[in-house]
DNA sequence: GCACGTTGTATTACCGCTAATATACTACTT
DNA sequence: AAGTAGTATATTAGCGGTAATACAACGTGC
């Protein structure tokens, strides 16, 4: 919340290298317009010869080394600083064996809590002293895999990955089996690959719990997971049904195309016909629920009074919907700090990876105003 | 993770390297799991002892040579992919001149609009063979200017950015200066580094004298943007109150937090006792007249029989909204598209830049429900 | 029959950095 | 005074690629 004027803070004072009052041996080979760089092409040869040392002295200065005495280092430090010195990580990833950085894959960014989910993971990674890299899948394999190798041939240090198919895995698991440090943060079903997740099947449950705790019985799902071959919500619609002693209907499960608020409302168009006959409808991410609510009321059905409406993420848009709409909560930081701790642990491990472990977190039901008791 | 003495060259050598023979069959004893190193450490070192050709021949081959005779080229090109050899980019950058990475900076991902440029620009850059490096600059300039650093120091070939403050770009124009490739995605006011843009000061001038063609003359504005010293939609604003001859009232100009719903919600809270005194609300972005609605049908304002609602971006969520909201078109594919097309431009200039240009979109009037003529 | 291009491939030198080892010096020992 | 530690720095060898050059074997032309 700083508006802070003055940032003249060291960020950077260019030009300075074509300087170089060289208290030692002119440095005029520095300006020489070399092609095809930006500003900050001061390399670690370029100070040492400002500074009269080896660029292995400079070096180590700059690391910060015992074995150089304190004058020495700061005066490296200063004239590196002078010249504006910016490290090439690709240089360092190339020597060290790191390079500092992760992939993020994405599905989609239809959905708000997919968003952000990517500015928290670059956020913290970023305050962990990584990098993000970023793509998304599309909802396609094929481009997960392909991304991912995008990702590996870059050297990323690891990959956080929400997979498309939560059961179509073996690409993963053979990259860990081989020591590259991956997790999902979807749910995936044999733990042969590390997961930081909601459990999805429970939320579930817990959302459709809710519905038939305040009575109701003709509940439709419309699940925009299955069609990938992700089951959890569905399999925690089920299990709600099942334990309230309801039949389980297939016709009460509907497939949506994707997690978009229009989504949704084609959803309802298509089932108008079977509106009549449900009490409470439960949509597998909120924006299809928002999409129903938008169809509800361009189609005088009241909510919650003749529909329940349950979504699943609680996505701001949700709180501040009319009427406000009840969902279970898909905890951002929590998933994203447990992920991102997890992957950095195993990154340092440098290969020598423990076997893959899940940790689930516990979902939470957020009872608004979409939801009441049948009428 | 020393070897030792230095004579051993190859620090990690797969299996498959020591088969010198120029057959080629041996896939299976690349899992080896060796220490610290990913599946994918075949080097073009590995495919020269598996081929019998020296290493430089070997990239020859998989760059399609043709000084290489066809025969050569395929039978290296077949145990590469047999060997599963996937290219170190980081390598590549460092000897050649380009790393093929581009940066991606936001200011903050509230606003469902800048997903989707994210989303879109990940997308555009993978089909034209870059990878996209993400941050978020959280609307804090000392975050921007240090991201950008992390970018140059990873050697992105060029970098996109919703500059914090539109008007303090110095880091940026020096960056340009030095021929490093920059483009804007805000209009920043001199042209002194390139953008490609949406016309804002226009679209909040469509916006605007759609409401006083409709016959208002109370319109306030809530503006996320003037707080953070970016005044194109305030301006616009204001042009067009004065060119329907109205005046410009500072009690008329709110200041919003933030581009979220609940910022939009609790700036209506604010400002409630003035409600009465307006016909309509200008929102800067769409999630703030979301949160605008929202408070009305708490309140019991009616949309837009008491209160007309604008919003700005037009986003999925203000499509299917209740009433749906009237808004301005930000094209986001094709300021995408033209912005990542004239920063690959520059990037193939390779230093030699022209000089910065500035490439506004139009923006485009979406009338929808939420606004009317005043009751 | 020998200089002379053409091929096809190997050798070598970087890119900017890290890390292991080598080499001057200095300062203590004994 | 020579041997022995340290200390402060330089030299060299990689990392995995690319690029320039070298070279060897093979036709050609005259």
């Amino acid at each position: 919340m700083d508006r802070g004027f003055g940032q003249l803070q060291g960020s950077s004072c260019i030009a300075a290298a074509s300087m170089t009052t060289g208290s030692s041996r002119n440095a005029s080979s520095i300006n020489r317009p070399r092609a095809a760089v930006s500003i900050g092409n001061v390399r670690l040869k370029d100070i040492a010869k400002a500074t009269g040392y080896s660029t292995n002295t400079v070096s180590l200065a700059l690391r910060g080394s015992l074995r150089l005495p304190h004058a020495t280092r700061e005066r490296i430090r200063r004239v590196a600083s002078e010249l504006d010195y910016l490290p090439n990580k690709l240089a360092q990833a190339l020597a060290g064996s790191k390079c500092y950085a992760i992939g993020l894959v994405l599905t989609d960014i239809q959905n708000p809590i997919l968003t952000e989910v990517a500015q928290e993971v670059s956020s913290v990674l970023h305050n962990s002293g990584y990098s993000t890299l970023f793509a998304t899948s599309n909802n396609r394999i094929d481009l997960e895999i392909e991304v991912i190798r995008e990702f590996r041939a870059r050297q990323a240090d690891g990959i956080l990955v929400f997979p498309v198919h939560h059961r179509e895995v073996d690409h993963l698991v053979r990259l860990r089996e081989h020591g590259y440090p991956i997790v999902s943060l979807a749910e995936v079903p044999e733990p042969t690959v590390d997961c930081v997740c909601l459990r999805e099947r429970k939320g579930a449950f817990l959302a459709v719990e809710h519905l038939t705790g305040l009575g109701h019985r003709n509940i439709a799902i419309l699940d925009a997971a299955s069609p990938l071959g992700n089951f959890e919500k569905r399999d925690g619609y089920r299990d709600a049904l099942r334990s309230a002693g309801i039949e389980i209907r297939p016709e009460m499960e509907f497939f949506v195309e994707g997690h978009g608020v229009l989504d949704g409302y084609q959803a309802m168009n298509r089932l108008r016909g079977r509106v009549s006959a449900l009490t409470a409808v439960f949509a597998t991410s909120d924006p299809v629920a928002l999409g129903v609510q938008r169809w509800c009321q361009e189609n005088s059905v009241g909510i919650p009074t003749q529909l329940s409406v349950m979504g699943f993420d609680d996505t701001e848009f949700s709180r501040l919907a009319d009427p406000s709409l009840s969902t279970v909560r898909f905890p951002v930081r929590e998933i994203v700090e447990a992920a991102v701790g997890h992957l950095c642990e195993l990154v340092e491990r440098e290969g020598d990876l423990p076997v893959p472990t899940r940790r689930q977190l516990e979902p939470e039901l957020v009872a608004r105003a979409s939801t009441a008791a049948p009428g």
